[in-house]
Formats: C-alpha cells, structure tokens, sequence
DNA sequence: CCGGATCCGAATCGATACTG
DNA sequence: CAGTATCGATTCGGATCCGG
C-alpha cells in the first residue's frame, strides 16, 4: 500500500503524499482535539466511507502521523504522535485561509464538536484574551454543546447536550452565559456583524446569563478575512 | 464541476475541497516561485497528466486562488490571486513538516528548478543571514542550476543550464561560490553532516570560488528535523 | 511550440452489507 | 466496537490528437 508517487524529491511532496489523501487532513484535525476511538472519527465524519476511513488510518500509521494505542479492557484509540501533532499550526493555518472562502453552509452540511472546537482555536487570539477578564461561555451549535472556558488560554470541553444533572450545577461550574448560535455565527466571528446585531438578527440567542459578555467572546475569537478573493459571477 | 464535498461546515474543510485535490498544491507551491504558463506547470510537474493540469487550474481558478493572465502577443500564464498567495506560509511549513521524513530519492525522482527554490525558501533563516554578511552562491543539483543570492533577503533566480556566455561573466556578475550537490543536500541542511564532511562525503563538490562559504550556506540555510513547525503569525 | 481537449484502461472512492 | 468485503460510480493516468 504504497502512496501513489508525484516523482518530486521534496519537502511539499513528502507531505502531500503523507496527509494530502482525501479525508487525511480532517482525520487529522479531529485527532488535535484529542484521542479518538473508530466510531468517534466515523461520527466526526459522517460522509467518510468506512473502507477510506480504515485505510487512511493505516496509511497515518505507516507514515508515522499517527499511533494507535489500546486501552486497558477498553477498546483502542487513536492519537497524533508528536510528529503528527506538529501539524496543529498548519491545520489552524489552513482553517483560518479557508475560513475566508466559506459561503453558506450546504443543505447536507453538519457542524460537528470537533470541526467546532478546532474553529474556535482557529479564531483564538491569545492577545485579546491576556488584555480580558476571564470568561466562561456554553456554546450551542446545532446539536453540539461546547463549554469554552478563556483565561490566559484555551480550553475547549464537549458536554454531552441532554439533560443537565439532576438537582442543577453548582454555582461555581456555571458559565457566565449560556448561548446558542447557527451557522451565522461566523459573521460574529469575521467581525461582519456586531454582538448586538448578531442578536438582533437572531445569529445567536442569550439563553441564560450575561448577554454582554458576547462582547468579550467576538474579541477573543476573531478571524479577519481581509484580503479574501471576491469568486467572480 | 463542483468540488466533492465532505459535508461540513468548516474552514478546514473548505480548505481541503479549495486546495486538497491530487496535484493543486504543487501546483500552488510552483506559482508561489512565479507566474508560469501552461507549458511550465506541465514542466515543472513531469508526472502530471495534461487533461488534470486542465481541470485543476480550472477549480483553483473558480476557488479564486488563481488567475488566468493573457500577455500581449506572448501567450498567458497563470499566477496567484492574493488570496492564493496567502498559501505561502503554510506551503513552507508543510515543507518543513515533510522535511523531516524525506528518506532518499527514489529511482525515478527529480528535483526542479521551483521545488528546489520553494526549498531554499523553506530553509531560509532570515535572522541567521542577517547576522552574516551578503553571499551569492550558484548552486546545481540535477541539470537545475540557481543562483542564490542572500543579503537581508532571499532571491533566488533560475539560469539555462547549458554554456555560459562566451566570453565569460564580469567579475560583478560572478557568484562567491559555484557548487554542485545532489539530493544528499539535505543532510547538509539538517545539520546531520557538516560543510566539511558533505566535501569528504562527496555530497556536494566546489566548482569554483571559495569552499568556505559553505559554511554560510549551511548556517543560512536550515531545517531542524526534530523542531516545531513554526508558522510566522 | 503553446494550450489545451478527447479517449480509454487502471486505480481509487463511496455506499452498503457483513463479520469477529 | 472495530473493522472487512463487495461492487458500481468516479477520478486518475497515459496517450493521442487538434486548432492556433
């Protein structure tokens, strides 16, 4: 199973041949989220055909991008070796560069926890945030529920969307707001539309807690598409 | 011609369905070097079959990332848009990342002019030339032959590979250094060998000029194997 | 020579079904 | 849960051909 070859010696050749496969790359972006098992991946992609999905995962191997590892009774994951996590600033690279090409979303298109959670790092501007208070936001999107806590960093933690726990959450692991948001909300994102607008709009909907901290969270994650290519008609 | 699309809402995946196809990114890494027409692409991509150089050029251009430019009585080539040219930090960091797993050349691999420029590019380490005074190497690997001139900045330019001009260059024209070298150069550039050792090795060969600069070339130009990818912001 | 278009066999991908 | 097997649809690769 050896990769198809383009006949170059060269560095942009050697990567392409070890992640440009179709379905590589997104494989790849969900495993910087963090270990995942088969069926995770297959869930984080959906449209993937299962053969591609096996293949890649062996190819990832072969090319030392990506390591399986067996967990005690507990079935096996997959994990980036460090070598394959050194891809982490290229995939958000990559993510901002086509953030800036994205129209509306297709009929068929899903937003997914993991596709979601590399966004916002995507968007994360460190510097904005040093120069903010802490916050503390819960983010609905469609079906995906992701708690995005902001200090000096970032952490991003998928929360299971049914029920809370019974008997509610203790004060202290409450976020300071509670949104939900379509796919508009990259418009927030890019800066297109203010918070207020957003909200005007019906972009997101405050479902509980500070409505102001939106602010905050349109400064913290903030992508400038300046510079995009207008596609002609 | 619509790009197969992985069902998501996403940048990254609006990068890969933009970029991911067989060939587009080498085709982006060879207009990063400079506008190139058709003939060229074709070229510079010896395996790339001629109806998927066609189609190819034909979605980087509805992706906006290329455009088709008509020259006056001179034919047309094809560059990058701005937004295309935003690749350029992340071409050379997927360079950098391949780097680190480049084996040996197999039988049928070259090396050409562009690859070999965007891997000078790649390799450059502009605080390390400014801390060296200015050099200019001719540098032949296969029937490439560049000139590499370092300063402050980076210029690389192709020369026809056949006799030099009769008569001979003037002195001012006249590179530091002439050097032959094959695809062990990169053992040069990763530091695994030293200058001295590439000579002994019969990796690289003086042509003319002083052997010593090859120790600035070394230092100038460098890729840590084992070192992060580093994407400038 | 330049800039492709066309045709066709080979390889890959996608969808579904099936298994330890 | 973690994949294999199968098979039609698509794409890729190699070669040829064509108008300027």
């Amino acid at each position: 199973m050896v990769a198809r070859s383009y006949g170059q010696y060269c560095g942009v050749t050697t990567a392409v041949e070890l992640i440009g496969e179709r379905w590589a790359l997104l494989i790849v972006r969900d495993l910087l989220v963090g270990p995942r098992r088969y069926t995770d991946l297959k869930q984080g992609l959906p449209k993937i055909p299962t053969n591609i999905l096996s293949t890649r995962l062996k190819e990832l191997q072969e090319g030392g991008v990506v390591r399986r590892v067996p967990l005690l009774n507990c079935g096996l994951v997959y994990e980036l070796t460090p070598y394959g996590r050194r891809l982490e600033p290229i995939v958000l690279a990559l993510g901002r560069w086509g953030f800036a090409q994205m129209g509306d979303p297709g009929p068929d298109d899903v937003i997914t926890a993991d596709s979601l959670t590399m966004a916002l790092r995507t968007a994360f501007r460190p510097d904005a945030a040093a120069d903010l208070p802490p916050a503390d936001y819960e983010m609905h999107v469609g079906d995906v529920v992701l708690r995005v806590q902001v200090s000096d960093e970032l952490a991003v933690t998928q929360l299971a969307p049914p029920a809370p726990p019974v008997g509610g959450r203790l004060p202290s692991e409450q976020p300071d707001v509670v949104f939900a948001a379509g796919p508009g909300i990259r418009l927030l994102i890019s800066g297109d539309v203010t918070p207020a607008d957003a909200i005007d709009r019906e972009i997101v909907a405050v479902v509980s807690g500070d409505g102001m901290l939106l602010e905050r969270f349109a400064a913290t994650f903030h992508i400038d598409p300046a510079g995009a290519a207008v596609l002609p008609a």
